[in-house]
DNA sequence: TATTAGCACTCGTCTTGTTCGAGTGCTAAC
DNA sequence: GTTAGCACTCGAACAAGACGAGTGCTAATA
């Protein structure tokens, strides 16, 4: 949609001062703009158009107008066009070294919660390219063999697998070099029906144990489909007076805490071939179904922490968020996370 | 304090009401009571004395009586003595098996939540003995080494130790029997500085990865101090109008999810020596400095999911919150969680 | 002596009516 | 095309009054 440039900058002369007040916004404040030197009853008649185009909307009769999904859209889109252009590098936020991931992930989400005082979320990375780089089988007692699954990318995953009766040290190193040579390199997909029961026969009594070891190894790459998420600043929401009643409220943190939905909006940003940068979803856009996030709008960025190891980092706010700062905030620490090994 | 038989049976009945209603009761409502049969006026010659004794506080002067903190511990007190005569076993929640610790402790605490309609938490359990059963050192690339080390109770921890050359096989092997051999049935206290530098010595060239190996053990060890906790229905406390305001109802949801205050009563319930049973902080009691929860009731309970292995469960809701299903539904999931791993 | 009925009084809540003012659309003048 | 002026709309804020739940006190009753 082209907008002519005087209702674009009416347009966002109402979008500025409703982000900053909350309230409606009349004609006789947008005609205050130095920039734009019109009188109020201009301003009116514009409006009267901007709202035909349904950019912004009436609550009532009597009221000043707010911007509607499609309104915030314009504005969106135009500024991430402009900042596109300026890419300016703020210096701000810092990442101090954390050395388990988790503690990491914690670090950054406290920080975009605290920076920009919204909701945020991170997803842990998920690994794309899931080869498996090495299997250890080592008999931790009389019951139980304990199976050491590497993936690509030094993730590591742990099953506790029982068995019968104890496995002689030789077998054992037989069956750890048989799985080696036969999976290591191979990626999920790659580990087929056929291979698993050639496997299987050369592993002779064993052949329980290794099929249990390929489960185990199976899941442990799945389970990485459904990254873990953390969350910070739930409770900043309350700092904005349309999403702080009671429903609402009540809805949102629901979300918040299930993470189910978090999820689907993970999932849906990552699964964006193009989403290079970052992603606006303004209210009803918000991949969520129906649930409480119809009043938010959710602004999203992928990192990449290191090489095929892709996460999603969130901000959840009201419709009048502030985007502007948003971006820049994100920006700065997307670059941070995806430089961070690279040090 | 021990109280006549009437009044404790009027102060029950105002309480039970003001569960159920949470508005103010007054002297007609009670003189209702079947059971009782007593007049309006003689109720409220009781209920004057009742304040007088600080177990119930008139809000202001033309409306009813709702208990105070103390009359709340007089009644929680008694009906946990009654429970602990009747201990009739309800039958109800059951648990799904999970392979993974994580997700059991997941499913546990949204079953407490959708249960019982408050808010909820579980800390996972930590390790009071914690000696090391099993150290295994693989190497995965020319640059790492992989460290698993088995704590008893099988709980796994890897580190990944950056090496700068391939170790042989055969020496690994050797490395690998020389940490087991030394440190296989220690619990970390008992390794001191003499033993490290034993053990070092005969590790010769690869005195420094034995350092490194031994002190991952020592931060895995140590790192489940710091529980990992789980919250469920968070959103819950908007059920309670009196918990639901905007100023409580942030705080809280911030104290919920910053888990640091969560982390307090964990701590504090597990420190306790003589509980056994079920703890139950009723508002000023709860052992969080300031903030939300001073309006909030808190019951916990610990579970042992296998020896030494103790954890918290609790349950966070208003002040006049159901106790009485509170603890059935929490006996029940101590009880469960208890014979988990015995079935 | 303990209990109860009766009554005046208190005080928060709800309802209703009124005012106020921000904001609009329309018309006519510039 | 822009602007001033004006009548109109409608929610927010406030005040007054009715209502009623609940109390404390007193006097009568068992």
């Amino acid at each position: 949609m082209e907008l002519p440039e005087r209702k674009m900058r009416i347009l966002q002369a109402i979008i500025r001062t409703y982000l900053a007040t909350g309230e409606p916004v009349g004609s006789r404040t947008i005609s205050k703009y130095a920039d734009l030197n019109l009188s109020a009853a201009t301003i009116r008649n514009e409006m009267s158009d901007l709202e035909e185009l349904g950019l912004i909307i009436q609550p009532h009769t009597s009221a000043g107008r707010i911007p509607s999904d499609v309104g915030y859209r314009l504005y969106v889109d135009e500024m991430l066009r402009e900042k596109e252009k300026s890419q300016q590098e703020r210096e701000g936020v810092l990442l101090a070294r954390e050395d388990r991931l988790e503690n990491l992930l914690k670090q950054v989400v406290k920080l975009l919660a605290t920076n920009t005082n919204y909701a945020s979320m991170i997803s842990s990375p998920v690994i794309s390219r899931n080869k498996i780089k090495f299997i250890q089988l080592s008999q931790v007692d009389a019951q139980h063999v304990l199976a050491v699954i590497v993936i690509e990318g030094n993730l590591i995953r742990n099953t506790m697998i029982p068995v019968d009766e104890e496995i002689d040290a030789q077998e054992l190193l037989k069956l750890n070099m048989l799985l080696n040579g036969n999976l290591a390199g191979l990626a999920i997909e790659q580990i087929n029906i056929g291979l698993i029961a050639a496997i299987k026969q050369q592993a002779g009594v064993h052949s329980q144990l290794v099929a249990n070891v390929i489960d185990a190894a199976a899941k442990a790459i799945e389970a990485d489909e459904h990254p873990e998420i953390y969350t910070s600043g739930a409770d900043n929401i309350f700092r904005y007076p349309e999403l702080a009643d009671q429903s609402k409220a009540s809805r949102i943190i629901g979300d918040f805490e299930e993470k189910q939905v978090l999820g689907n909006i993970v999932r849906e940003t990552l699964a964006d071939p193009d989403t290079e940068g970052i992603q606006v979803y303004i209210g009803g856009e918000v991949p969520a179904r129906g649930q409480g996030m119809e009043d938010c709008s959710v602004v999203t960025a992928t990192y990449e922490l290191s090489e095929g190891m892709k996460g999603t980092i969130g901000i959840i706010g009201p419709k009048r968020m502030d985007y502007d700062k948003v971006v820049d905030v994100m920006k700065q620490i997307m670059t941070q996370l995806d430089d961070y090994y690279k040090q």
